[in-house]
RNA sequence: GGACGUUUAGCUCAGUUGGUUAGAGCACCUCGCUUACACCGAGGGUGUCGGGGGUUCGAGUCCCUCAACGUCCA
């Protein structure tokens, strides 16, 4: 076997290993009835989109779970896919339209839906090549898009049985309009954001009184002109005697709008009195429909003022119009007071606009499942990490509102609606809906096409992907179904996301799958998911959300070039903590990237410390070891070994992915590396000690590369085969015959039975001999540079101590110089002079050519005699005090009493040493 | 206005049910290329655990309150 290189060099072995994977059809998602199934539906990224941070998380995790689970013997299975992303897409092709100076109108529907198709053909690949590049090992040939013609048949054959079911309706309500990509859109669609604009105050004369006046506060003067009432509240003593009388509207055509009473007139707010806009505002809407109002449609769809609003306001934008609005009352009198105002204005996710209350037609569903979704997380069937996420999931679904989840767009799953030529659309009411000769509701459509109009809107792209737990799977057809193992698959196990779309996604999601899956079954078959991982959101180093217009995003791709993937792996994953919101510090991959040299180099030690003996099963190596030959160091790190096993088990329990790196990072950099491996190098010289050594190491390093695999595949898969832990490779330097995550990972319990039954047995008495001499090396070391001797400068020790500690020191004599860079060591009954230090293992004196100074060293044992001497005193304080020797558990009494005793022999042994400095 | 989260070393953050002298990574300083690794090794910390109050023998940890920042919902 070739030696390995110097350093790790992450592109080639991540290019070999993935190519190798993907041709042994690794990631297969198989049925098998022996084995546990582990399902993740990976949440499809737009299909235009390009790998981002977050993604790198998101997937990053996923493919920890699906690996773990594999090396756990479990059937895993990962499905990838896509989203058509509906306003997303038509938007990106929209814009590259009009590099042409064309709209999509110029092109027709059809022709533009051309476009788009090619367009994804183009593009659509690109994440999931990107995820390729992370790592992922997803069932590729599972690969799903939310636009597939399967996929669109459960999204259409949902709506219809919705329809059937009575849960969708056509109404016409006020709904949150973009202007800009002229669309409804649903509430969760809306962000409120504080905006700066003006208050103005505006007067109306009443026309029963000319010279008085009534005065409005508004931010949207252009909205005058549509303004068909004034209200006030009931009970407002300033205006009882107004109500019923008129006011003339101070701009658009001449009107004159009478003045009414409501009780949601906020009488605190302004004058008191509010103007009432139907069309351009939810509450002016709920009013006017209260008093019979009409709804004078100031707006065009695109936001630019009609005609409705007079000829100095039409065609303009609003925004003009709100500026021009203010000139003219201004000039007619009519604005009394403008000032600076912010207030929260709902703005469109996509467009980033202001949105626009509008009153349009719309397909709405009225939610199936409430109650079930609620009771599902409540009673545990669906466990959420963090679970404080829960809260915010149930106060949504119980103040939950029909979905509006029309879309006047053309990408995305046109509504399977068609209507009878010659009918007016607007003025179907909700029996000619139900009539069949008059609307149609199919799959298919309608035999004789020519009669009839499709339906122009189309779905909600969440109204496609609520679905995907399960139409993944094949569902509805139940052939499909069989093929992809729905009946073993589903529910799925685990889902990781963003808290961001709890209610776009993860809420709807539930409530369709306890419509859809497993009718008639107990909640716990239907859910989905078992359990949901929120992740953090990725921030920049001053904690603003990655955005390409800060342009704080750094490239994942880059990012893999300079440190590998499994670099960026290990250290997004070490960054982030269950539940928190992440800052991304780009060292933190470098800590990553290091710890991968860290393990190549181990590794590479350890071949070339010996001739590889047979690695190939747990078993094999166990023959090897000799019990017999176990030192104290030995015993320990195969307990740390152990202990680190089970953290990281527990971790996986539960979602504690930075915390399972953090102890993986410890274990192996410090445990291992820092202290076995640097003890061992005296073992390795003797020979009748060196093939159990070594058969140690392989044992640690074989554990390590499991554990450490689910996070970091690549260099795990290369190093396993490197050090021969899957057996013989083929001679012909062809494909690899095993990979890792063939093996079977042992928990911790049952690794230490393993053990057990190879006659190995841990001595926990050694192992925690071994805590001391650590720190004993330690404080040695510190002795050597305070005294301005480098760390490999051989030096001389004496040491003066009891004979149960020379005992101690005689048995690890080797490792003792090895690791305190001592030419001797030696044993003596008297203090030499010169630089001293009180360690467990007696008093050791550093020989020096030149005696340190006295005074120094004085100084020295003083400030740690005063040290000691405080903390004994705390100490003994607590344990005089009568309540907390009476209430302590004994644990801590017994624990406080032999420290107390512990301090008070070292503070003597330096008082000793201080003395004998004369 | 309501809900949730955060506040611990210069920076970014751990700290599991209350129990020795509160930790890690990075940065920084000193020394060192010692037969894996300089992407490394050894050594180096003086922290009002946001402020105030309380419960307790004992509080970074539990309770109350205030403040700042952030997120979501109205």
């Amino acid at each position: 076997m070739a030696e390995i290189t110097k350093s790790y060099e992450p592109q080639e072995v991540e290019k070999k290993w993935y190519a190798a994977w993907m041709a042994a059809n690794a990631f297969a998602g198989k049925e098998d009835p022996a084995k546990q199934p582990y399902t993740i539906m990976i949440p499809p990224p737009n299909v235009t989109g390009v790998l981002t941070m977050g993604h790198v998380l998101n997937n990053a995790l996923q493919d920890v779970l699906i690996r773990r689970a594999r090396l756990e013997g479990k059937a895993a299975l990962w499905v990838p896919g896509t989203d058509h992303a509906g306003i997303a897409t038509q938007t990106v092709v929209e814009r590259e339209l009009r590099k042409e100076k064309k709209t999509r109108h110029d092109l027709g529907r059809d022709k533009f839906l051309e476009k788009v198709w090619s367009w994804r053909e183009e593009k659509g690949g690109i994440i999931l090549k990107q995820l390729q590049a992370l790592g992922a090992s997803c069932d590729w040939s599972r690969t799903q898009f939310t636009m597939d013609p399967a996929y669109s048949k459960s999204v259409l054959g949902v709506f219809i049985d919705l329809y059937k079911k009575g849960n969708i309706y056509r109404g016409k309500r006020m709904v949150n309009w973009c202007p800009v990509s002229h669309t409804a859109l649903s509430d969760e669609e809306v962000i409120m954001k504080p905006t700066k604009g003006f208050m103005y105050q505006v007067r109306y004369e009443l026309v029963e009184q000319p010279g008085h006046y009534i005065e409005v506060k508004t931010t949207r003067p252009e909205t005058i002109p549509g303004d068909v009432a004034i209200a006030v509240h009931p009970d407002d003593p300033r205006y009882a005697t107004l109500i019923g009388k008129k006011v003339r509207r101070p701009l658009g055509p001449v009107a004159e709008i009478p003045i009414i009473a409501d009780q949601a007139v906020d009488k605190e707010f302004g004058s008191g009195a509010l103007k009432i806009t139907p069309a351009h505002d939810k509450v002016d809407y709920e009013i006017g429909q209260r008093h019979k109002l009409p709804a004078i449609d100031v707006l065009n769809h695109d936001g630019k003022l009609n005609d409705l609003a007079g000829p100095e306001l039409a065609g303009l934008d609003r925004f003009a119009g709100r500026k021009k609005a203010a000139e003219l009352l201004k000039e007619s009198g009519a604005l009394v007071k403008e000032e600076p105002y912010e207030n929260n204005v709902g703005y469109s996710e996509r467009a980033d606009v202001p949105i626009e209350p509008r009153l349009t037609w719309q397909w709405w569903l009225k939610y199936p499942r409430v109650e079930d979704a609620k009771a599902a997380v409540m009673e545990g069937h669906i466990k959420f990490y963090p679970e404080r996420w829960s809260k915010v999931y149930l106060h949504w679904l119980e103040n939950i509102q029909d979905w509006c989840i029309s879309r006047q767009l053309w990408w995305g799953h046109r509504i399977p609606v068609w209507y009878r030529k010659g009918l007016e659309k607007e003025s179907l009411t909700e029996a000619d809906l139900r009539d069949p000769t008059k609307v149609h509701v199919s799959l298919e459509g309608p035999p004789d096409k020519d009669n009839w109009l499709q339906e122009d809107d189309v779905l909600d792209t969440w109204a496609s992907s609520w679905l995907w737990p399960f139409a993944t799977l094949g569902w509805p057809d139940e052939i499909a179904m069989a093929k992809a193992g729905y009946g073993y698959f589903y529910p799925t196990t685990t889902l990781v996301t963003g808290p961001d779309i709890i209610f776009f996604w993860v809420a709807r999601m539930i409530m369709a799958a306890l419509e859809y899956t497993h009718p008639g079954q107990p909640l716990s078959q239907c859910v989905p998911f078992k359990n949901v991982y929120f992740t953090g959101i990725i921030r920049d180093g001053q904690g603003r959300k990655m955005s390409k217009s800060l342009g704080n995003s750094p490239d994942p791709l880059d990012l893999i070039a300079k440190y590998g993937a499994d670099g960026l792996r290990f250290g997004i994953i070490s960054m982030a903590p269950q539940g928190q919101d992440i800052r991304f510090q780009e060292d933190r991959i470098e800590s990553g990237k290091n710890f991968c040299n860290k393990l190549w180099n181990a590794c590479r030690f350890r071949q070339m410390s010996g001739p590889m003996s047979d690695n190939s099963s747990p078993a094999k190596i166990y023959a090897r070891l000799t019990s017999e030959q176990f030192d104290a160091d030995d015993h320990a790190i195969i307990d740390r070994m152990l202990a680190t096993t089970r953290e990281v088990d527990r971790c996986f329990a539960e979602f504690e992915f930075s915390a399972a790196v953090h102890a993986l990072y410890g274990f192996f950099w410090n445990d291992f590396c820092d202290w076995y491996v640097e003890v061992s190098k005296t073992k390795l010289q003797t020979l009748e000690l060196k093939g159990n050594c070594l058969a140690i190491q392989d044992l640690v390093l074989r554990q390590t590369l499991l554990l450490l695999h689910p996070f970091i595949p690549f260099i795990t898969e290369e190093l396993w085969h490197e050090l021969g832990y899957a057996g013989p490779e083929p001679v012909d330097g062809g494909a690899p015959r095993a990979f890792i995550e063939d093996v079977r990972l042992d928990h911790a319990s049952q690794m230490a039975s393993t053990g057990m039954l190879h006659g190995l047995t841990i001595n926990y008495e050694a192992a925690a001999e071994i805590q001391r001499i650590k720190q004993t090396v330690s404080l040695l070391r510190a002795l050597k540079a305070e005294n301005g001797e480098a760390a490999n400068k051989q030096v001389e020790f004496v040491v003066e101590g009891a004979d149960r500690q020379w005992a101690t020191v005689e048995a690890n004599l080797a490792k003792l110089k090895r690791m305190l860079g001592a030419s001797s060591i030696t044993r003596s009954t008297t203090i030499p002079g010169g630089p001293v230090c009180v360690t467990a293992h007696g008093s050791w004196t550093l020989i020096r050519q030149l005696k340190g100074d006295p005074a120094v060293e004085r100084a020295r044992l003083t400030k740690e005699i005063e040290a000691l001497a405080k903390h004994i005193a705390g100490t003994e304080a607590r344990l005089a005090n009568v309540t907390f020797v009476s209430k302590a558990p004994p644990a801590v009494l017994e624990g406080a009493r032999k420290q107390l005793a512990e301090l008070q022999a070292k503070k003597t042994e330096n008082e000793r040493l201080l003395a004998g400095l004369g």
